[in-house]
RNA sequence: GGGCGAUUAACUCAGCGGCAGAGUGCCAUCCUCACACGAUGGAAGUCGUAGGUUCAAAUCCUACAUCGCCCA
């Protein structure tokens, strides 16, 4: 027989489990074959690297995929990365920068290809490091979003939806980053309070000597005023509706208008109006007919519409200028502090323009409202369910989707100019000549939203827009597992192309994770310095131990403070299942045969197992049965802790105990331990992949891998009520004795004559049963049955269930110390049963209270009772 | 400003009407023949505050306080 190492040693086996799966093909999905259960991975960026919050995501999607796997399911877990377009791009470029070169000198295929090159090269290292995780991952399947098919999707829907007139372009006010130079989303623009300053400035009113005291933040957005706005019912300004004021430093001539946006607490409740430059201004011009009129280019410089003096400044040098000017004129009426919200890029933080410009855009309501009901009516639901709530808030403040970006990376947009007449044309095909006058055509320059193409990751990656079978067996997924960051970005956007595209929800159930924090509970973030590697702590305490970490810590909508503390207590779990095993291995006859379930039941039937063996056999069922349901209802931190509890202090702690009294004398045992070992180890399996599969290699075992081994199912046959009460009565005994024992401080190691009044016959026959049990594990060296205590002085009284116990430990007894021990006992009790009586003593409980709780109150009364007396003349006798 | 959530042992968190729980840490004893990454036992809580509902509240309701998060 092999000897193993005393310590697990993860970094030993890990790889060649990992690798033995992959190539056996073990996480293969099949075409067609039901009952199926799948799951798309949530593509990370293609430039990342694997943190915190993957392997989160990764380990809770191996649990759900691998006990699929386990209960017989074609199970598909969809992997992939995506192709991320500012922030690639942005990677590429500081390479480029470190060249002394921009994209634009190299033009854009060549920067293309460039990206496509750095692609190559670092493309696939999540996906290395996911397996390092144990992720089982259906690799053949693995997509990127920028492949040929899923680049065909997104022509097809991009042309359908203009087709059906929900995609349109039009020039329109958007967040624009001046670092990235595109637009973005309002998603991508990040709200932080930033401390500037309000400015007023004085707008001299036409023809009379009046002015208009405007407050702005940015100053230098001034030189695109195209009018100044009062609220209609203000009466400080009511006769100054219709007049021009001087716009200061341009004196351009601008309208006072009144429209009820205005906010008359704010300032002076006069503002000036922007169209070109801010969103409300812009709603606001279109309203009013105005002129807009953009002062900045794309790098937020100023342009010749800010005027000669300004033109060709950055913004904020413009902002200075612009301030100088205005005092030196005597146009700056004050200043003050000012915290206000600004936009910054969620890429590059930038401070995000406004900017007026040319853009795609979709329609959003047509697709919201499917997305909306799908989940109102239950045919998506969100795990927690308080997610519903933030899913409907968004969903129904939703504002057209801009989709195009001023990038080089992504899904160019296909949509085609006539360079000789006004026709555009939205098409799949490359069109060779304009279908109305023949001219050449030019592409859109822009590209797609990444999101754009995430959004039908659900269905692309199945082959979509041909109707496979990979779509057919797996559309709609069961599951899609993510952080709550992207339920905007990603989760409700799937939701309305899949209910457009597929006619169905993307996936029956959302389940969304907290954020992995550092141990103080702060996010975790390369600027702090905080930053766990995950795969450092795989390699530190093993990969195991990492997962289960994470697993135990997954109360849904949770965050989770990540500690060293923690991980090295499941480091401690993975080691004892190794040691378990090791026990199991080297108490077994070394030609020990795998052992099912109809060798089990024919000892069971045989009446060769004992109370202990049936007890494990039951708590196993039972504990199967609860693991079930929680991991039904993803509740992982609660299934961990289920199997966690069961393996150690149930499993190791008394059976294993149990069984060393008998281990070599009884096949019947043996062969229980073998079953039950083994079905705790397709238990675990989920959670801890690598120590349980090389455990269970060594014992015999039926089937190549643990990991297709079946997951166990609770069953009727499986419980033994009856054997489960006497096991508990007799741990319970063991546990008083080991009690009064230790607060006695008796030598641990020593064994004491016990004497016990046995007020019960099914405690007589259990103690009876189990005497070789109760003496090893209490420590006892011999037990005498009584009918009532002689006078012994030198004795330690204990209770438990009805049986009364004497530890005859002579001239080791310390009196005083026992009366204190007995006095706090009773105390104890006393407190308890006043409870108790207050409770029954009450009329309203009595007549209201449901009839089991009152039953069970006056059973507790009643023990109490027993037990007080039983402690009083413990402490009489003493006291002789 | 609008919305959502949290407050339970030293720490991290479960529990969400019927005897306050876990892991870690702490204390004591023990290197007992799988495991000191171990064994056995123990101490530790006005369940944020104040009201209310109920026979019964950590749990439901209201207000307040404190702290988060999301959206504008």
């Amino acid at each position: 027989m092999k000897i193993l190492p005393k310590s697990y040693q993860p970094s030993k086996v890990e790889s060649k489990w990992y690798r033995s799966w992959e190539e056996r093909a073990y996480f293969a999905a099949r075409a067609g074959v039901r009952p199926s259960f799948a799951m798309v991975f949530p593509p990370p960026n293609v430039t990342g690297s694997l943190h915190m919050g993957h392997a989160l995501n990764a380990t809770l999607h191996d649990i759900v995929i691998r006990w699929n796997r386990m209960r017989g399911f074609n199970t598909l877990w969809l992997p992939g990365t995506d192709h991320a377009g500012i922030a690639t791009q942005i990677v590429v470029e500081r390479q480029l920068e470190n060249e002394g070169l921009r994209r634009q000198d190299l033009g854009r295929e060549k920067f293309v290809e460039r990206v496509w090159e750095w692609k190559r090269q670092t493309g696939n290292r999540i996906s290395q490091q996911l397996r390092k995780l144990g992720a089982s991952c259906d690799w053949s399947r693995e997509r990127f979003t920028m492949d040929e098919g899923l680049s065909r999707a997104v022509r097809e829907v991009f042309v359908r939806l203009y087709e059906d007139g929900l995609i349109y372009r039009g020039q329109y006010i958007v967040n624009w980053c001046p670092r990235c130079e595109t637009a973005l989303s309002d998603l991508e623009v990040l709200h932080q309070p930033e401390s500037g300053r309000l400015y007023y400035v004085r707008y001299p009113v036409q023809d009379s000597d009046r002015f208009l005291s405007v407050a702005t933040t940015r100053p230098e957005t001034m030189l695109g005023d195209t009018a100044v706005a009062v609220h209609p019912e203000d009466d400080r300004y009511r006769d100054l509706v219709g007049k021009i004021a001087i716009l200061p430093l341009l004196r351009r001539p601008i309208p006072v208008i009144a429209d009820s946006f205005v906010d008359r607490t704010f300032g002076t409740g006069a503002v000036k109006i922007t169209p070109a430059h801010d969103p409300n201004d812009f709603e606001a011009g279109r309203r009013h007919g105005l002129a807009e009129i953009n002062v900045m280019d794309g790098r937020g410089r100023m342009n010749q519409n800010a005027g000669q003096e300004f033109e060709g400044l950055d913004r904020f040098q413009c902002r200075r200028r612009v301030l100088e000017r205005l005092r030196e004129e005597g146009l700056l009426i004050r200043e003050e502090d000012h915290l206000y919200p600004l936009g910054h890029c969620q890429r590059c933080a930038t401070v995000v323009e406004p900017r007026l410009s040319t853009q795609w855009f979709v329609k959003i309501q047509p697709l919201a409202q499917p997305a909306l009901a799908a989940v109102e009516n239950g045919r998506t639901r969100f795990v927690p369910e308080k997610y519903g709530k933030i899913y409907f808030e968004w969903m129904r403040n939703i504002h057209d989707w801009c989709i195009s970006r001023q990038l080089w990376w992504g899904h160019r947009i296909p949509a085609w100019y006539c360079d000789a007449c006004p026709r555009t044309v939205v098409a799949q095909e490359d069109p060779e000549k304009c279908p109305g006058c023949g001219g050449s055509m030019r592409q859109d320059d822009d590209v797609l939203d990444t999101w754009f193409s995430s959004a039908l990751w659900p269905f692309s990656t199945l082959g979509w827009p041909e109707r496979t079978e990979d779509l057919n067996t797996f559309y709609p997924t069961d599951l899609l597992l993510t952080g709550f960051d992207i339920i905007f970005f990603w989760v409700a956007r799937m939701m309305m192309m899949g209910l457009r595209f597929m006619g169905d929800v993307p996936f029956r159930r959302v389940y969304i994770t907290g954020l992995v924090r550092d141990a103080q509970r702060q996010k975790m973030s390369k600027s702090r310095g905080n930053v766990i590697d995950p795969l450092d702590i795989a390699e530190e305490y093993g990969t195991d131990a990492l997962r289960f970490t994470l697993a135990a810590m997954a109360v849904p909508g949770t965050d989770i403070p990540f500690s060293t503390d923690r991980i090295t207590g499941y480091r401690a779990f993975a080691n004892k299942i190794w040691n378990a095993g090791r026990f199991v291995l080297m108490n077994l006859p070394p030609d020990m045969k795998p052992v099912g379930d109809e060798d089990v039941r024919a000892r069971v039937r045989a009446g060769q197992l004992d109370d202990t063996d049936l007890w494990i056999l039951s708590r196993l069922n039972r504990v199967v049965g609860d693991v079930q349901e929680a991991l039904e209802a993803l509740r992982f931190h609660e299934a961990s802790d289920l199997v966690y509890h069961f393996f150690w202090h149930e499993l190791c702690d008394w059976y294993l105990e149990f069984l060393k009294a008998r281990l070599g004398r009884s096949p019947a045992a043996a062969e229980t331990l073998v079953f039950a070992f083994d079905a705790s180890l397709r238990l675990l399996h989920p959670f801890v992949p690598f120590i349980t599969e090389e455990v269970w290699q060594q014992l015999p075992h039926e089937g190549e891998s643990l990991a297709i081994a079946p997951f166990p199912r609770e069953q009727p046959k499986w419980g033994f009520p009856d054997a489960e009460r006497r096991i508990g009565f007799l741990m319970g005994l063991i546990g008083a004795i080991r009690n009064v024992r230790a607060e006695m401080s008796l030598e641990p190691g020593k064994r004491f004559p016990a004497a016990l009044a046995v007020g019960d016959e099914e405690e007589h026959v259990v103690i009876q049963r189990h005497q070789e049990h109760l003496l090893q594990l209490a420590r006892l060296s011999e037990v005498q049955f009584v009918e009532r205590f002689p006078a012994a002085p030198f004795s330690l009284k204990g209770l438990h269930g009805k049986t009364e116990f004497a530890l005859l430990v002579g001239d080791a007894l310390d009196v005083q110390a026992e009366q204190e021990r007995l006095r706090k006992e009773i105390v104890r009790v006393r407190t308890d049963l006043e409870r108790v009586r207050t409770k029954l003593s009450s009329r309203e409980f009595l007549e209201k209270a449901p009839q089991a709780v009152v039953e069970e109150n006056q059973q507790r009364e009643q023990e109490g009772r027993e037990r007080l007396s039983r402690l009083e003349r413990s402490l009489a006798r003493l006291m002789e």
